[in-house]
DNA sequence: AATACCTCCAACCGCCCTACC
DNA sequence: TGGTAGGGCGGTTGGAGGTAT
């Protein structure tokens, strides 16, 4: 409270990052490591706030960060877990671990929240009953109701992981495995330096990024390091031995990044100890079919803010339903990109649910209400 | 061709939480 | 125990590029 804006000093560069200022930083952090952000502008001489400095870094710097479209699956996980968790970006990150929450909350704001809408208009144009936001308002949910929509969602949302959990393992590699003995180039498909339209795979970039290619993937990036350091007539003391190999970068890359999640102070408790491998990349389901993803899709239809419409006498249950749910999400965090791969504990909770029939009745509830519910 | 409007997303802002002193 | 610093998170904004007129 009351406490000044890190950017207000006189002389704090504000907009966007220019290539030199990303090699600086890059440099810096990959000798220093990621954390103590308040150190890096006066290490570095950027003149930048650190919180500037470290959305830079772990929103477009990071390694491992997929940039360009999402994918039909990493939609629908979006949307359950928007749907499960409201706008809480970083836990749903978290199930996207190539995905910065940045990423993912303007893909919500700017695709899917429209792509619902316009689906949800469409259905009401079948069922006047139903609400263009997904609520059904004006048609109060009976006690208990509510309480087995919750739990359906709850359930959809445990199908939903599972698939992505078990589809799409190999993919994964680009963000568990690259700490070990990937080198440099390995990570091409799969990391960015900001604006540099770093996307090797043109399926995925459909719109062109408007802003100027100044380095497309790991190799321009190593070469723009190169370059830099030949050209600039001052070199930061922290630059990186251009004749430094791929693998030592990578090396640093990712020993930073353990030291980040380390190193990292206030939001530890929901940070800490997650190494996680969710990778969605062209996760679909074999088995689903169009209908199937539809009704997937729509069987999430009510929001937490649903439920808290039709609260009364099984608020306690239901908040501590959800405040499980909420738990085991909080204790969710960035993904570590070391390699091993334990399940998270929400991982274990979805996926160590013994009785998958036991909540059919309550999918078909969903299903069968899904229109109206929406 | 020029202009207005729209879309998208990188970056910023402010609040909050936690650790540390 | 209270104050402060560091960092995380979600909401918002500004500007560049695209599209419509």
């Amino acid at each position: 409270m009351g406490r000044p804006p890190c950017c207000d000093k006189v002389g704090v560069k504000k907009g966007p990052w220019t290539p030199e200022e990303d090699i600086i930083l890059v440099s810096y952090i990959q000798e220093h490591g990621p954390g103590n952000w308040r150190s890096v502008p006066t290490n570095t001489g950027l003149l930048r706030c650190s919180k500037s400095c470290r959305l830079r870094w772990t929103n477009y710097l990071r390694p491992g960060i997929k940039r360009g479209n999402f994918t039909d699956h990493e939609e629908k996980m979006i949307i359950h877990l928007q749907a499960l968790l409201g706008n809480r970006w970083a836990a749903i990150a978290s199930y996207l671990p190539q995905r910065t929450d940045n990423d993912i909350k303007n893909y919500w704001n700017t695709h899917l929240k429209k792509k619902l809408k316009k689906l949800q208009t469409g259905l009401d144009g079948h069922d006047h009953h139903n609400h263009q936001d997904g609520n059904s308002h004006d048609q109060p949910i009976s006690k208990g109701q509510w309480e087995r929509r919750l739990q359906t969602d709850i359930h959809m949302a445990k199908q939903a992981l599972c698939e992505a959990l078990s589809i799409d393992k190999p993919n994964v590699i680009s963000t568990t495995t690259v700490s070990h003995d990937l080198h440099l180039q390995d990570l091409k498909p799969s990391i960015n330096i900001g604006n540099y339209n770093i996307n090797d795979n043109p399926s995925t970039s459909t719109r062109p990024h408007h802003t100027s290619t100044y380095a497309s993937n790991t190799e321009n990036i190593a070469k723009l390091l190169e370059n830099w350091m030949k050209n600039s007539p001052k070199v930061s003391a922290h630059q990186t031995n251009s004749d430094q190999t791929n693998a030592d970068q990578t090396n640093s890359f990712n020993n930073n990044n353990n030291n980040d999640n380390d190193n990292k102070g206030g939001a530890t408790a929901t940070t800490r100890g997650r190494s996680m491998s969710t990778s969605s990349e062209g996760a679909h389901s074999a088995t689903t079919t169009p209908d199937q993803a539809f009704d997937s899709l729509f069987s999430f239809n009510s929001s937490p803010s649903d439920v808290s419409q039709s609260m009364s006498v099984d608020e306690n249950n239901a908040n501590f339903i959800a405040d499980q749910a909420s738990c085991l999400f909080q204790d969710e965090s960035k993904p570590n990109l070391e390699g091993q791969v334990p399940l998270s504990l929400l991982e274990k909770w979805l996926l160590d649910d013994a009785a998958p029939h036991a909540h059919e009745d309550l999918i078909n509830i969903s299903l069968e209400n899904g229109a109206g519910l929406f």
